[in-house]
DNA sequence: GACACTAACGAACGATCGTACTATTTTGTG
DNA sequence: CACAAAATAGTACGATCGTTCGTTAGTGTC
């Protein structure tokens, strides 16, 4: 019973990394079993199916999320410091060599959006809760009085993630040494407009 | 000689909405030749390899692309409104019918970013390529004065690129019936920066 | 209408996929 | 130490993968 766990947690971190290279598709019980040394059916057995694999996959993915992103952000205090520190996290996570291919939720959500099924809920769901929590903070930064309060903190959470995908593309597809000072301009630009929002989205709609 | 030629166009513009849904490694010749009622080897033949079949379908795409969004934005005058243009029709073509999986270069974005080799070469230079367009459509508007001369262009082609991530990614993932006119409310945003990137305040409705 | 050439087909290949069974080993416990 | 339970291995299955080969059907040219 113990020992179980122990490797059914070995095979996930491994099978975590491999998706990031191969992707959620592309994740193979043969090439996990051949790489951990294990044979094909001892691996499978852990596993009642290939599905149910990938959602546990989405899920030690998600609980490393929240250990490496979310849980020391909150460590820092209200605010704006704390809308700083989740995004600074985040950018880690995006090039983290624990994750050679990268964020595995940009793959899983280009790869699952039109593939109807359990691991497409899981992903929507992490996705929503995720941009929820940046909206939360980037709230609270408002009460805290760091943003103003005409912020639309649902937006920003959006355009935050826009900038993260931007810089996951920019490091890891073109390889771009700016990748990173690039993000910390967007993100600048987009905090120094959400310090003082006189008129949000407003100003729009000319001409045309 | 002319047979072929027409065929093999009509296996790539199935073959890209295909690559859309299920990926370019998920794109199978099986697959494509029972949808197509041709035999596998037959289609085989009209490319020598699985890696070949990549690579046309990532070129179609790109001739499709350059045909729905750079060309009908040239047509539009130089400045500002050209960069609306591109915008527009980039979002159209994001969420265009005849791309049911969404866009082929996000897709192989994520997907080949890490595996070398032609196809992810390709990409890399189509994304290069594109985001110089989007760059450089942005220096004529500064050039026309509808930007401040301090816009930093490379700069603003990333931000565009974000948005244009984010809203791939709230529409086709998250079914948010909002992705447009966040994308809008970020895109706004972005070009007022533009218009004053010196001075903060100024953002008068001037122009031209 | 014969002829060269191209396009499409059918069958088969070795490999690998996910999964189902049955054994065998390993582990924790009384 | 024994013994039940859990963990792993072994083997086999039908499908499908990309690819090759030899053959048939179709096309365009003199």
């Amino acid at each position: 019973m113990r020992k179980g766990e122990q490797t059914r947690e070995t095979i996930l971190l491994h099978a975590l990394r491999l998706a990031t290279k191969v992707g959620f598709e592309g994740l193979t019980i043969g090439r996990l079993a051949d790489d951990l040394k294990l044979s094909k059916s001892g691996l499978f057995a852990h596993f009642k199916s290939k599905e149910n694999l990938q959602l546990q996959v989405l899920e030690i993915a998600s609980r490393r999320f929240v250990d490496e992103v979310v849980r020391p952000a909150l460590a820092t205090p209200r605010g704006e410091r704390r809308v700083r520190a989740l995004f600074d996290r985040w950018l880690q996570w995006e090039t983290s060599p624990s994750l050679p291919g990268g964020c595995p939720f940009v793959a899983a959500a280009t790869e699952l959006d039109d593939r109807p099924g359990p691991a497409r809920d899981y992903v929507v769901r992490s996705q929503r809760d995720w941009l929820e929590t940046l909206a939360n903070t980037a709230r609270t930064a408002v009460q805290e009085g760091d943003f103003d309060s005409a912020v639309d903190c649902e937006q920003l959470a959006h355009d935050l993630n826009g900038i993260a995908l931007a810089y996951g593309q920019a490091s890891r597809l073109l390889k771009d040494p700016k990748a990173r000072a690039r993000a910390d301009a967007s993100f600048e630009a987009l905090i120094r407009r959400a310090r003082s929002a006189s008129s949000p989205t407003s100003a729009g709609a000319r001409r045309r």
